[in-house]
DNA sequence: CGCAAGATTATT
DNA sequence: ATAATCTTGCGA
């Protein structure tokens, strides 16, 4: 039976809900993408956030409700897909590093290959995870194998071990 | 208004 | 190791 993660799942530690995304399903679009990648970003201690600085523009999002789509535009050429988690106010966000394309079983290691394959621009910024049928997290009920590393790509907070991937 | 930095990727 | 490429956010 499939269940679809609700609001109290994403409404936790956001370095929690990075862990427990690996090995779940994204609905996006209508297509089914295993989660085998994913960061955690914070912006109350974690200088790496867009957010530690308080809101933007473009980081408005974080702030607000969990289960919501944070996508950003970076280096001018290449898109990212996270997650919104935490209590509104409490700005944070999973990163999807890599997925598997289940119906062409496809892997597509990196942040801006994932957003390049699912045609995702920041016109896919705010996104509902939780109401849309075409869109949302399915939690098939398996246990998968983690590891635990330091962050991609970034030059603050460079110590914390927020990456998580499946064996 | 100018400018430096950036949650990446492909190529050398 | 480095270029490509342009939005964003900050300071003046």
């Amino acid at each position: 039976m499939e269940k679809r993660l609700e609001q109290d799942f994403f409404e936790r530690h956001v370095a929690e809900v990075a862990y427990d995304l690996i090995g779940k399903v994204l609905l996006w679009n209508g297509i089914r993408l295993l989660i085998t990648e994913t960061e955690a970003y914070r912006a109350i201690d974690d200088e790496a956030s867009h957010a530690f600085k308080g809101p933007t523009p473009r980081t408005q999002v974080m702030f607000g409700p969990p289960g919501i789509s944070y996508v950003y535009l970076i280096y001018g050429i290449y898109h990212s897909l996270n997650i919104v988690t935490e209590p509104e106010v409490f700005a944070s966000a999973v990163l999807i590093r890599t997925v598997k394309d289940l119906s062409h079983n496809l892997l597509i290691s990196g942040p801006g290959k994932v957003c390049k394959h699912l045609n995702i621009t920041r016109k896919n910024n705010g996104i509902n995870l939780l109401d849309e049928s075409l869109y949302g997290v399915i939690d098939n009920n398996t246990i998968p194998n983690l590891v635990t590393t330091p962050r991609i790509g970034i030059t603050k907070n460079k110590e914390i071990l927020w990456r998580f991937l499946m064996k």
